[in-house]
DNA sequence: AATGAATGAGTTTTCATTCAT
DNA sequence: TATGAATGAAAACTCATTCAT
């Protein structure tokens, strides 16, 4: 229910003492926002249940985050940040382009299985229109990191004689992203509809192989 | 955004006159919280602008559906129905296996494409947990027709031998599902994030062949 | 939760008949309501429960008693009428002025501990000061039956030497209805505060015996 | 129908002034819902009238006691500390056991016939099964007061030669609340049906009188 | 004598936000 | 930075009562 997203890396205050410690304070809303909006969306989460699983007051949210809109595009902020900093730490350049893809799409796939709060967040900024995102525009800066990534291996790939050539990096990467993310957004009416949870372990696993084959046979050159 | 979502055979009543009519007022009510819940998802879905939109009252609402729950759960199992019908509808026998699979691909994402409110109820649902589903349980009969569907078209297409063998039905839906369902129900972030518009005309006629394409390279037999 | 208050008398109809039957739709609503007045109070009653527990409709319910208020009263009729009929079927001519008296007060007694919907519904009434009632001119009539019957008893007990004389007899009535009444009005909070319960069967037995002995020591002649 | 119940030191503010005070208005809504809830019953009772008469906002009672029980809950229990003072400030050791006796049925009879508010509330607690005090616990704690004031005073009444032995303490403070009670609780219904205002001052004289006499008789020890 | 549907006003409760300290 | 208390508007839901049939 708890699932962290990003990294919160809390250096332990003992527990008692409340010192006057702004940034603790603002970094413990974030945290309480994350997992609130990420349960119950942005209109159903409640700035009460916010600062009390924060361990804080009401007028200490909006003296950091001036609203509860702006509070959710922090945490969208959080959340994207996330997800750029392990693009950004894959080295691929070392690997053939095919071992490269497939790590690719694992870590892809690993990411959105590992981080469901991350997920329903952005489900929740889309049921909005992503409006709170617009208001945040740290978050539109270099997100395209993914994009540039794909582009360079699709390239070396044809290289190496093993991707064919002519696709759009983009629309790669919208097929790894919506199969890794919609077996997460969507697990709870698939669970009732097909009666299968498509992130228990044994399906997980299966399902990634299936990416990754379904990936790889996409690229592999038309033969001769 | 008020794409019309499953059928809505009104019984045609003369315009001016408000007739006592429950069936009428019911459908009414029905088809506002379609549109209002995809709009503003659960919780930010407002009952007074629900019965607003359906020329009614609240006391009817409740007398109808018995709680805003109650009328979600109403909504979706709508929804739901609409693309049973669709899928139902389908006759895939006549074609060859290989144009049988295009057109079923093409279909689904079509409809996704055609029904954006469609999507988000959907994923409304899922982020509360599809909780609102389980309280109706007419929903959860006869969804795997899909699944059945493919099932038959895997194993023709294995008999006429254009498919390969071992794919499981379930995770080839999941492949096409994904797809279709994703690039509606993320459309708003990717547009900030990737600048591209996902559902735009000419966009649209690219994925949609992408998609195919996939799912035929996927299904390939391979060399021998 | 449900014992029965007054008479009763269902000529048990077959289930499943609904027959157009005015009698008998009123004496359900008049039963249904007693039940739910008597559990829930004037205001805490719902006209839809007592409608659907009487198994009919609420225009019935208006038709019949034509608002809550004039049901509640019709109710209240019911109720004392039940009490009256008790009180004339005493025969205490027969007895001893003493036994007589004994006889009385248990009946009493015992008329309030079999019937907690009788003293909840009295209860109910005083807390709206007995509003309801003013407005159902037929119970103000001939309540004071139990007074002449004690006023009688009294003056023969006098003349058998047993009873001293100046005691009221409505005074006498307080007091044998005070202790037959609180002990089942008040059983809630007294089972909280003094952690017994007044209704248990062996203290209604030790109760019955002390009211009997109080009435008749409190009518001993003084010695002289 | 505005007679105060328990003890109400305000701390005097300086009118005219609005400060933010929460103490001031926690109280000052309790003191409004004992006035509404002993008029009007619990369900009857309107949250709206409860803080407009307090000179306060409903979002302030929700803040304070959470919900509309808990202020009952709350006044409860106000109202069971009045009387509990009471009880705790008579100093009847100093008399003889008879005219302790006298004087504790005195206090008892003139306290419920001053509060008739404490008795409205306590019959609205007992028509709701008393489940408003259950999650008040503060209220069962030290309410056997005069019990065990009783049962001494007893003791001692049988050591001095006064009182007969084998008297439960209980029984006889049921005795003489039930008489106290009844008598302003069922007024109303009395005042209809006997034609007798219970409460009316020359009756009060006369009742209060008759209480001592028979709690007197009862205890008076048997002629050897 | 009976019903399903409708009404209008009111109910309790909650909300995001801000003030005074 | 931090807090307890306050605010005003709106939220979901309910109610007794009545209409059309």
């Amino acid at each position: 229910m708890t699932t962290t997203v990003g990294l919160r890396l809390d250096d332990a205050a003992p527990p008692g003492s409340r010192p006057v410690n702004g940034k603790r304070t603002r970094q413990n809303i974030l945290d309480a926002a994350q997992t609130v909006f990420a349960e119950k969306g942005f209109s159903g989460a409640n700035v009460n249940e916010i600062v009390t699983l924060a361990g804080t007051t009401k007028p200490m949210l909006y003296y950091h985050f001036g609203s509860k809109e702006g509070l959710f595009a922090a945490v969208l902020e959080n959340v994207y940040a996330g997800m750029r900093d392990i693009e950004a730490s894959l080295r691929l350049d070392a690997l053939p382009a095919s071992d490269a893809m497939r790590r690719l799409v694992e870590v892809t796939f690993d990411y959105h299985a590992a981080h469901p709060d991350w997920v329903r967040l952005i489900s929740v900024a889309n049921i909005h229109d992503a409006q709170p995102i617009l208001n945040a525009p740290a978050i539109a800066v270099r997100n395209e990191a993914v994009v540039d990534i794909l582009r360079t291996l699709l390239l070396r790939g044809v290289q190496e004689g093993v991707f064919r050539g002519g696709v759009d990096p983009l629309h790669l990467h919208l097929m790894i992203a919506s199969f890794s993310f919609y077996r997460i957004s969507n697990r709870h009416t698939w669970r009732i509809i097909f009666k299968r949870d498509l992130n228990a372990p044994d399906e997980a696993v299966l399902q990634r192989t299936l990416l990754v084959d379904a990936v790889l046979r996409f690229l592999r050159p038309d033969a001769g």
